[in-house]
Order: C-alpha cells, then sequence, then structure tokens
DNA sequence: CGATGACACTAATGCGGTTTAGTTCGCGGC
DNA sequence: GCCGCGAACTAAACCGCATTAGTGTCATCG
C-alpha cells in the first residue's frame, strides 16, 4: 500500500503534502505536523516513522503554507538606496549580503532584496513589504542624520535593526569608529608624524559625524596638531580640492587620513600636484580599503574591514529578537589596519 | 458604520484582509477577489467602490495567501557559487541582480538569493526551492561545460533561464563573444599589432571554450599571427606565468588579450619584469574592465559591459515563460571597447 | 472500582486569498 | 404568464500547514 502511494506520488509529479505523509503513514495530517516540527502529541516510535516517511518521499515545508498558517513571512528585508559613496560600494554590499545569507540560510529563512534610488523611495518599499506581509523585519543601512526609516517601522511594528548606529526600538550593529580612528591616529604618530589632517564624507551620514568627532577627541588626546575638512561628496574632485586647501595651510600637515579610497584617489592627484612624495613628505591612509588600494603605486595603507561579518551580525540580530521584542546592540571590534607602502 | 469600521482597523493595528473590505464595502469577500483582479463578475459601480475601499485602507494581498492560492511563488531564484574569478566579481554580480531587481519589481515579484560555495550545494539548493515551492523558477549563471543544473531543473519542472550558453528545455541570455573578440583584434591590428596572444580563463566554463574559438577563427579571418595560452585559474599567478611563457616563443606577441583584469595585472608584473614597455613594446586589452583598469598606469583598454542588462534580460525571459512553457533565446549585443593608453 | 489524569492521536478550524458552484433578480421572447 | 438567460453576487470549498479542542485508551490513585 505504502509503495503503491509512493509511485503514485512519483507518477502525478506533485510535490507531497503533509497529507500524503499522513496517508502513507497511516495515520492524520495534525499527527505529522506535531511529528515534524518535534512537538509532543506523538510517540517517538510514530515520530521516527513519520520522519522516514517525509525523508523518503522528499518532503519540506511550503513556505506559502507555513507563512499563512504562523502569519510570519520566513524572510527578512534589505533595501539598498542605490550606493555611489564608493569605487567598489558594490564589494561593501555584496559580502554584506553574504554574511546575511549565511545566518538566515542556516535558519530556513530568506532574504528578499530590492535596489531603489533614494530613502523615499526605500520607505514605500518598506511599507509595501509589510501591507504584503512579505518580511518579518528589516536591516536598515547608511544610517542618516535625520532618518525616517526608523520611526516608520516602529508604527507599523516591524521590527528592524540598523547597521552603524543606533536608533531606539531596533537593534543595531554598530562598529567602534573611536577605536579605528584611535588605531589611526597612533599608527601615523609611531611613525613620526605630528600634523595629521582628515578629509571627511557626506554631511549626511551618521558614521561621518561619529567620526569627525573620534578623530578630533582622539588627536587631542594624543596631544596632536588635527586639521578637518570641510564636509565632501565622496567625489574625486572634492577628494583632491580638500586636499589642496589644506595643503596651502599655514602649517600644512604631514599626513592625511582620507574617509574612503575615492577620496584617496582624488587626495594623490593633490599631492602629486603639489610635487610631494609619498611617503617622504607625506603619509596617506585610507579608512576604507579596496583592490585599487593594492595596485596603485605606493601602495595605501586602510582598513580591512569585513562586511560579511556586519552582515552576519545584522541577522544575528534580527533573528533573535525576543517575544517581548527586546534587541541587542552589538559592537564589533575595531577593523584590521593594513600597513602598506603610503605610511613608511 | 464605515468610519466606524476603519477606526477599528486603525486601533488594532491589524493588516487589512480582503474580508474587511468585504464588510467595509457591504460585499462578499469574493466578490473584492474579483473586484481586485479585474476579472469579469462585478458591476463597474461596485468595483470602483470596492477599490476606492481597498486603498483608503492601504491594502495589498498578502504574497503568501496568494502564494497558497494560486500555488505560485511569485518569486524568483538565483544561486551565486561564491565567486572568485575576478577582482570585481562583487560588482558584476551586484550589478546584475540590480538589472533583475528592477525587472521582477516591476511586475511584483521578488528574488530569492543564496550563495553557497560550489555547484553541487548549488543543485542541492535549486532542489531546496522546488521542494519548498519557494521559487517559481530560477537563473543559473556561469555556466560550465558539464553542467547538471539544466538538466535537474528540468527533470523538477521548474523553468530556468541560463546567461552566457544555452541548454535545452530553457531560455537563454547569450553574449556574442565572436563579436567582441572580433572587435578586439580589429582594435589591435587597427593599431598595427599582427602577433596576438590571448590569456584564456578557466577551463570548465562554458565561456572559456567560445572564446578561445572565436579567438582563433576570427584571427585566422583577419590573417593575423594567433597564440593561444593553456587554460588558467584566474589567478595572478597564472597570468604572469603564461604571459611569460608566450613571451619566451620564437617570436612573441606584439599585444596580448586578457581574459579578465585579475590575468592582466600578472600580465603587467610579467611584462614589466621583462623591461617590455606598454604600449610602445606591447599592447594590453582586456576583456573585462575593473576600477582597477583605470587607476594604474598605463590605463587598461577594456570592454565596458554593463551586467544589469543581462540581469534584466534574464528576469524578463524568465517571466515571459509561455504557458507552453516555450522560452526563448536573447542575443545581446557585444560591449563597447573602452580605448585606453594600453592599446597606444 | 470509579474517578482522575496523562498520553497518543483525530477532527476541526483558521491563516487570506482564489475559484467554482449556486442563488437571486431583471428582462426579453414566445 | 412561463421559461430561459445573462449579470451580479454570495456561499463554500480549497491551497498546505499549524494549532486547538475533543476522543478514546490505559495506568494510577484514593
Amino acid at each position: 500500500m505504502a509503495t503503491e502511494d509512493h509511485a503514485s506520488l512519483a507518477v502525478t509529479g506533485r510535490r507531497p503534502t503533509i497529507r500524503d505523509i499522513a496517508r502513507i503513514a497511516g495515520v492524520s495530517p495534525g499527527a505529522v505536523s506535531l511529528a515534524l516540527n518535534n512537538r509532543p502529541g506523538v510517540s517517538d516510535e510514530t515520530r521516527s516513522r513519520i520522519a522516514e516517511v517525509a525523508s523518503s518521499v522528499g518532503w519540506t515545508a511550503s513556505v506559502a503554507a507555513r507563512a499563512l498558517s504562523s502569519s510570519t513571512a520566513g524572510a527578512i528585508g534589505l533595501v539598498l538606496a542605490r550606493p555611489m559613496a564608493s569605487i567598489d560600494a558594490e564589494r561593501f554590499y555584496f559580502q554584506f549580503i553574504c554574511g546575511v545569507e549565511a545566518v538566515l540560510t542556516s535558519r530556513g529563512q530568506a532574504l528578499v532584496l530590492q535596489m531603489v534610488d533614494d530613502t523615499s523611495e526605500e520607505v514605500d518599499v518598506l511599507r509595501a513589504w509589510h501591507s504584503q506581509r512579505r518580511v518579518d523585519s528589516a536591516i536598515l543601512v547608511d544610517p542618516r542624520t535625520s532618518d525616517t526609516r526608523p520611526a516608520v517601522l516602529q508604527q507599523l511594528g516591524m521590527p528592524f535593526v540598523t547597521v552603524g548606529s543606533h536608533f531606539d526600538g531596533g537593534g543595531a550593529v554598530v562598529i567602534d569608529d573611536t577605536a579605528m580612528m584611535a588605531t589611526a591616529l597612533e599608527h601615523l604618530t609611531q611613525r613620526g608624524r605630528s600634523r595629521i589632517a582628515y578629509v571627511c564624507g557626506y554631511a549626511d551620514l551618521r558614521h561621518t559625524q561619529r567620526r569627525r568627532q573620534a578623530f578630533l577627541q582622539c588627536g587631542q588626546e594624543l596631544g596632536i596638531d588635527t586639521q578637518m575638512s570641510h564636509f565632501t561628496d565622496y567625489s574625486e574632485h572634492s577628494g583632491s580640492q580638500e586636499t589642496q586647501r589644506l595643503l596651502s595651510e599655514a602649517s600644512p600637515p604631514d599626513a592625511f587620513i582620507f574617509d574612503n579610497e575615492i577620496l584617496t584617489l582624488g587626495g594623490l592627484s593633490a599631492i602629486v600636484g603639489a610635487g610631494l612624495r609619498i611617503p617622504d613628505d607625506l603619509a596617506v591612509l585610507s579608512l576604507e580599503d579596496s583592490p585599487v588600494c593594492r595596485v596603485i603605486t605606493p601602495q595605501i595603507t586602510a582598513f580591512l574591514r569585513d562586511p560579511s561579518l556586519l552582515g552576519g551580525a545584522a541577522a544575528r540580530l534580527l533573528l533573535d529578537v525576543g517575544p517581548d521584542g527586546s534587541q541587542r546592540i552589538e559592537r564589533l571590534g575595531s577593523p584590521q589596519l593594513a600597513v602598506r607602502a603610503s605610511t613608511g
């Protein structure tokens, strides 16, 4: 009889349901559900028989049915406002997603991804996902100084984790920008630099604010001369411009920290244009690594961060949200500094 | 009454269902479904009234419910075997995904993404997705010379589109490698090169085979001297090694085509090591562009391809699969050649 | 020895849609 | 005036699973 049932399944090509298994194992569908979810209510003997039948027909729960029945989507959402801050922002996000994926997959969850053009569109997507019940929660990246997303999600009752900054009502994975900046400044002072300039990023990003503050504070603690650029738009042009400006000051810096590798490239052209040599006259350090930093001459000292760690931590935080909605803040260690030729 | 219902919805925070709308509009749930899906069976008057109610409470269909009821997932799958062939393979895939996304989103479909370590794992994931009914169809990238994926999917009855090569039973987006190679060779011959070497890629990839064939054929048609490398593993080391080998032949080449930018970097070190100058002694062309090609000296002539076009075409093909299961092959035009210093 | 309760399991209900089989009603034709 | 018929809806079943209330059985306890 059982074999007959197997055969009819194989012939029809229909994917087996919990009812098929119930029929083959000679129990009710409810018992199968209990057995396969390791819930009390069935004997060990029956449980193992059911498990055997299930695996022999290659049964897996339909995510749609499970989602409908449990009113959870079994998926988390990630919206990316099309990135442009870095030559390999794509690389960053890709690896970030890899990290998210690895954690989600191990828990049978899926990632729903969408790219949009700007932050307001991002809010629309989050609203739509909530309304469609497509995701249970969301990861928010690139926190802005005035960011509407957390408030919207909190109002919708959708759990979220932010990456880089903490917001009320949500979990967060934060990077220790202060430690990173301290490492950078210590490295440069150890190499004998004492007048250090920082070419920072986009004003609207929270991490820009934090890094500026950390730079000034750490510099003060080390008792060195610090010079701060204006905000930039992360373009090569603005990197070059700010570098030029800082070089023309009364006591020009003997070291530069750039917020990312594009600003670094812009800065390099300004430095070369001024007839200065690296690292003899000026040390250069980038807060973001990129293959570019390794193939140009001189190679640029930069921080190696592993975006997949960030993604994994964010996903883990989101899945571990307590039934009381409690969310944690996870502080990641400062990334490694890859010392290269540009800092001597 | 209607306002009262609105209020109760707002208070409970429960997401509205089709039943809520039915109640507010004073019709049955079935009528709401018919109305909102533009099916016959309701009067225009009722239809517009229902539509109004639906939009006023911000209703959107639950994807889980719709999936369960219609037995379609409303999503397509993409598995990536963790890439390593290129410095910015991540960039390629990221943009590819962007292209897929754009098309899917406009049709209310979602993308389910997973990264794995190798191709056999990829097959497992595809099987699991099918069994869970998580996706309706799949995009397969990086076709191999002996690729088990298409056969598996065909057996499961899951539609698929391959990118780069065609397989029986599925759609395909193919790139005109022959035209690309012809463009490369014409460009080099126009610059006066006549002994051209090609450092190719990984033996197991279909496009490697096609490019090798195209290289030899086009070279023959142009009546120039062609030299072919052994297969490489896309590492910088193998690029350097093969370049060195080809340079030590009896009549060494006066131009090199590298399959991607990593091989190019390896090749450059071999060329510089041999005391040769670019582009005076040797022209260099990369079949794959990357930011790296633009920041090193000399800048490398390379093909600019837009991965999002590939992704978009693949997604479109997958969504347009006829009810008879018919699938098309779409041939994309050859990518643009960005002429830079390395080819004079 | 009947009440009690733990246990293993079945039956029934719900999740939020879609779809099909009725049901009602107005209207034209014979 | 009866019949047939299409339009506009309603009622009910279903998709595949989870969950809860209910049923029967058997060991335990007072």
